[in-house]
DNA sequence: CTTACGCATTTACATAGGTTATGCTTGATC
DNA sequence: GATCAAGCATAACCTATGTAAATGCGTAAG
């Protein structure tokens, strides 16, 4: 303890340095607010269908997905919650939209009641940016989901969501330079990408054939071999989620 | 003037008010934004593309679209503006995803710039709940889109979509209780629902053999014949917009 | 060791939806 | 009042994707 940060705050606290300038202060804030810990296994539901919930959640470790269930009886997967996500905070009066939060992996999240929000939000503008922030992003991946599924084929849908996902794990230190550990089952892509289990299979065997990827269903680790070339393929624009398009100037704008 | 609420201002009272008690003093606020007002022509752009743009914008009339250009050069239409709506208010630093907004009508709206949205915040809890209820309401639609997309085919894509744009213009008065004015093309449809304009057509037809809708081309007023039957069908919840599920007893938990 | 289960894979076949092309209205323009 | 463009309609044909069913593989449980 001490003057060391905790493991936990430090994903975070590097998330949000990338684009403010924390104080000492506020990184005493995430260190607390990282302090407890809450675990789910494997599938285990972490916001259930419904619940009318105000507080907001930062996933430590794990993968989880936002979710509904369609009247007959399919699931459409809406986005992949990631280490350093911030989720649940709709602070909402009620919850308009029946989505649950599932775990995918085992998952470890920090909790945060409705109230401290607020509170945190009225005493730094830093934090408070960083939740806009958060919102703002979030809001970008669901747009672009619905242009995946709305005006691209399984290939480029799978490429698309597959760089998306590289692109925002080495946003948090969590894949290589192409590749990463992927814990998603063909039927999980199904679900989030619109198309039938056999579909996604035959596309998958499809971008290997091409030399996209690799991906090995045993050790689950998944391999873009010429980012490049599928990002072409695929019409993937790296721009939409990068953070780089701010300039310091940017933010003296917005705040000052 | 003088006691006399002005039109314009009218429709956010009416919508506000649904949720949340207006104070006189917040009454006047609403008045006073939408006092200015611009004008916009069908087709022309209301926020153009990759624009930084923190200020919001208070739709009074006309409907608009928010929607996103593919490289392939196809367009994909992520969500209907329709009066009443508040859009633009992304408040992020820099602007995460390239969408552009562009009216469909003829389209009056009423522009807040950034300092005065945080300004109002400040100053009235009830003005800020309606925000932060605005965006829990847009990304609701989103995620309810991207089920759409994803799990339907097209003869409950277009009914689903149908009955939310009746729902949602009968919130604001101004729809009938089964029938409005619906000014979209097919190419519109198709745009916005994933398909070619070819089986848009197919589409409406069936439904109309089907009974289920009436659609003059001309005088482009759409009545929904059978509600129930048409909500079954595409697998229509109308509780994903209800605010009726929203009992006082629930906002006092959430300000209290 | 054996069973069983989840998941990936593959084949054969069915169909929803895309593509191309052609007319038909209607309303705007000269 | 001839021409043109936008939008709707419909037909013929094509293909991306879905469905059903069988097989194999690896791992966990008995």
């Amino acid at each position: 303890m001490g003057d060391t940060i905790s493991t936990d705050a430090e994903i975070f606290i590097a998330k949000f340095s990338s684009y403010v300038d924390l104080s000492e202060a506020e990184i005493r804030v995430i260190e607390e607010l990282t302090r407890d810990c809450m675990a789910f296994d494997e599938n285990q539901d972490i916001i259930q269908e419904s619940e009318k919930n105000a507080s907001a959640y930062l996933l430590q470790s794990g993968w989880a997905i936002r979710y509904k269930i369609v009247p007959n009886g399919g699931r459409q997967i809406i986005s992949f919650l990631l280490p350093g996500d911030i989720f649940g905070f709709r602070e909402s009066l009620f919850d308009l939209s029946d989505d649950s939060v599932q775990a995918l992996t085992p998952v470890r999240v920090h909790r945060i009641p409705a109230e401290k929000i607020a509170d945190i939000c009225d005493n730094s503008t830093n934090l408070s940016l960083a939740l806009t922030w958060a919102r703002a992003r979030e809001q970008a991946i669901l747009m672009e989901h619905i242009v995946r599924l709305g005006r691209r084929n399984a290939y480029e849908r799978l490429g698309h969501l597959l760089l998306e996902l590289l692109h925002r794990l080495q946003l948090v230190d969590k894949a290589g330079r192409s590749d990463y550990f992927l814990p998603l089952t063909q039927e999980v892509l199904a679900d989030t990408l619109g198309l039938s289990i056999v579909h996604v299979n035959r596309t998958l065997r499809k971008l290997r054939n091409d030399r996209m990827i690799e991906l090995d269903p045993q050790t689950r680790r998944l391999k873009i071999i010429d980012q490049e070339a599928l990002s072409e393929r695929a019409g993937y624009d790296q721009t939409f989620l990068d953070q780089s398009a701010l300039t310091q100037d940017c933010v003296n704008d917005a705040v000052g």
